[in-house]
DNA sequence: CAAAACCTACCAAGATTTTGGTATTTTTAC
DNA sequence: GTAAAAATACCAAAATCTTGGTAGGTTTTG
C-alpha cells in the first residue's frame, strides 16, 4: 500500500436518517475517518475550531443557519477544507463559488463514495461557474418577505404585518426576483425552499 | 420472553441516503425483519404481492408514483398492513385517511423507532382527521397544469404549450385550489413540492 | 471614511391572477 | 349502462402582481 493517507470529515445535516445513511456509507471507507456527525451547522463551526477536518459535507436546507451562509462562514476562517453540499432536489439552482461539489440525496451510494473520493483526492476548488445573474443571498428583510409570501400573504397584508409601506414590499419583491434569477411567484418558491428559506 | 413476533418490514424512499439509514436503524431492533429496501414505489407493489408484509414506511414526495398514490394502490388489495409515511417538513398538510402515521426525517433515531413500534404494536387505523375540504389528489391534467405553474409558466403560456383554451387552464387552477385548499400560487409550491409533485 | 449593501418609499401602466359563475363533452369506474 | 369524475371552454370584474423607473436615509465593511 502506498499513500495510506486517513481523510478526516465532518458530517452537518438536520435529518438524522441521512446523517445515519451517510455515516454508514463512509464508515464502510477504511480510510475516512468520520469526526462529527451533527445536526446543527452552529455545533459544526464550533467543532471546527477545535478539529482539523479535510472534507465537511453538509446539507443546504437548514434551520438557523443554511447552507450557504453556513459555507460562509466556514470560509471566513478556513479556505482549505473541502466542502460537498447536499441537496435534495437536482434543481436548476446549482451554483455557488467556496464549495468543491454537490451530491444529490437520491443518488446511490456508489456515486456518493465516488464523488467524496474524487474530492478528497483533488486539490482544485470547483470551477465558479458564473450564472451570469444571482448572488442568491437574500438580506434578512428579504428572507422575511420571502416567507410571508410563501404564507401565502400579498404583498398588502405582508406591509401590514411587517409594518410597511405597500411600496416597500414591492420594491423588496423587485430585489428579491432580481437577485434569484426568477419572473414568478412560483419559481421564487421552488427557489425558497432549495435555499432553505422556506420549509 | 414472551410474544416474540417477528414483525417484517418494507421501505420505499427514493432517497438511497435515507433507505441507508432507516435500515440500519431498523435493523437494530432483534424482532424486525427488513423485507425489501427499494427506490421505486412501483417495485414495492410488486414485491407487496408475493411478500407478507406488516409494515411499509415510505416517502411522500416520490416520482412517477408519489406517496398518497402509491397508499391508495396498496389500500386496493391490502387493507391489512400498516403504512408510515416519511415526510421532509412538517407542514401543515398531514391528513390522509389509510395510513397509520407519519414520521419526521428530521426526527432522532430514538422518535422514529418509537412511532414503528407503537404503529406495529396497535392495531387501529389512524383516526380520520377530517380536514374540512381537500382530498388531495390533483389529475394527471391537474398535476401537469401545476408543472407548469411550478416552471414559472403563465396560464396563457400553459394554455399554449398543453395545447388548450386559457380558460380551460384557469378552470384547472381553479380546482386545483379549491382541492388543495389554498389560495394563492406561493402555497400552492409548496404544497405541490410536499405532494411530490413539483421537485 | 467612503463605497457598497440594505431598507425604505413612491409612481404608474400593463400583465396576470383570482373569484364566482355556467355548461358541454369525454373518460372512468362501479 | 349510467353516475361520477375529469377535461374542456367561456365571461367578466376586481384584486394583485410584475416591471421599470427614481431616490434618500441607514448600516456594514474593507
Amino acid at each position: 500500500m502506498t499513500n495510506v493517507h486517513t481523510y478526516k470529515i465532518g458530517l452537518v445535516d438536520d435529518h438524522q436518517l441521512i446523517l445515519d445513511g451517510m455515516q454508514k456509507l463512509l464508515e464502510s471507507v477504511e480510510n475516512y475517518e468520520i469526526v462529527f456527525v451533527v445536526n446543527r451547522a452552529k455545533e459544526a463551526l464550533k467543532l471546527l475550531e477545535n478539529n482539523p477536518i479535510d472534507l465537511i459535507i453538509t446539507d443546504v436546507a437548514m434551520p438557523e443557519l443554511n447552507g450557504s451562509q453556513f459555507v460562509k462562514k466556514i470560509r471566513q476562517t478556513n479556505q482549505q477544507i473541502k466542502i460537498l453540499v447536499l441537496s435534495m432536489y437536482k434543481t436548476d439552482m446549482i451554483d455557488e463559488s467556496d464549495i468543491n461539489g454537490y451530491i444529490l440525496k437520491e443518488s446511490s451510494s456508489e456515486t456518493i463514495l465516488q464523488k467524496v473520493k474524487q474530492v478528497l483526492e483533488k486539490d482544485a476548488r470547483m470551477s465558479r461557474i458564473e450564472t451570469s445573474e444571482s448572488q442568491n443571498s437574500l438580506s434578512k428583510r428579504e428572507q422575511e418577505i420571502v416567507i410571508e409570501i410563501g404564507n401565502g400573504l400579498s404583498s398588502d397584508q405582508i406591509a401590514e404585518k411587517l409594518i410597511l409601506s405597500y411600496y416597500t414590499v414591492e420594491s423588496h419583491k423587485k430585489n428579491i426576483f432580481l437577485k434569484l434569477g426568477v419572473k414568478t411567484t412560483a419559481e421564487l418558491i421552488k427557489k425558497a425552499i432549495f435555499l432553505g428559506i422556506i420549509r
